[in-house]
DNA sequence: CAAGTGATATCCT
DNA sequence: GGATATCACTTGC
């Protein structure tokens, strides 16, 4: 068994929230599920910037019950339903500072035929996507919302963590391009691996994108 | 109460 | 690989 190292509330803060979302490429994603530990490495995320930005739930201080996470302590766990998915977010910064990062994609490594088996697909549609991540891990509810990471039944390892050769920024996904912060280029990707969301094979590389 | 919204499954070619 | 139908919930009016 290796060991773990956890991240805590202090990693999701003391620096702007577009690095903490290129830190967490290449960490490990843990979910201990009533089956057993599974889990993969964090391969995309996006950034979303509080107040100013158009595309954040916290966009001109929109403040809900359904936003109140945004709200909280950095390493709480905002979850919450997109039509017939769920999403997970990463809450950034210190309260009342309402920032997070949204987890869209991982590549499977722990219990990959539980991951499979969750979700019924194989391949890269295992988890090349906000939803289907969460399908594969087997969270299909709002549970853990508002939970701190370190509370929670997920968690981010660095003791697994992989080093991507290459970041690439590239504009979110369903951002109007026409807003003010439509063309940012605030989604990260490890450039090369195949779980990343609507990527195309020629893309693809050998190593997936990982140094080693 | 109406409008607006992103992700995915399934169909097709 | 591309097009399209289907899904549930939030917010502004």
């Amino acid at each position: 068994m290796s060991k773990f190292q956890l991240v805590t509330p202090a990693f999701f803060t003391g620096r702007p929230t577009t690095k903490i979302a290129q830190d967490l490429l290449g960490t490990m994603l843990l979910y201990r599920s009533p089956q057993g530990i599974v889990g993969g490495l964090i391969v995309e995320t996006e950034a979303y910037l509080g107040t100013n930005d158009t595309a954040a739930h916290a966009y001109h201080g929109r403040r809900s019950a359904f936003s109140e996470p945004l709200y909280r302590e950095p390493g709480t766990l905002y979850i919450y339903r997109l039509r017939a998915n769920y999403l997970l977010d990463l809450v950034t910064q210190p309260a009342e500072t309402p920032e997070g990062v949204l987890i869209r994609a991982i590549e499977p490594v722990i219990d990959v035929n539980q991951l499979i088996s969750n979700c019924g697909k194989s391949g890269v549609l295992v988890s090349n996507g906000p939803g289907k991540l969460m399908q594969a891990l087997g969270i299909q509810d709002q549970e853990m919302n508002l939970q701190l990471i370190t509370d929670s039944d997920l968690a981010i390892d660095l003791a697994q963590r992989r080093t991507p050769q290459q970041i690439t920024a590239v504009p979110r996904v369903g951002v109007n391009a026409e807003a003010a912060s439509g063309q940012l280029p605030l989604r990260f990707i490890v450039a090369g691996n195949p779980y990343i969301s609507d990527s195309r094979k020629r893309d693809w590389r050998d190593d997936h994108g990982w140094q080693d």
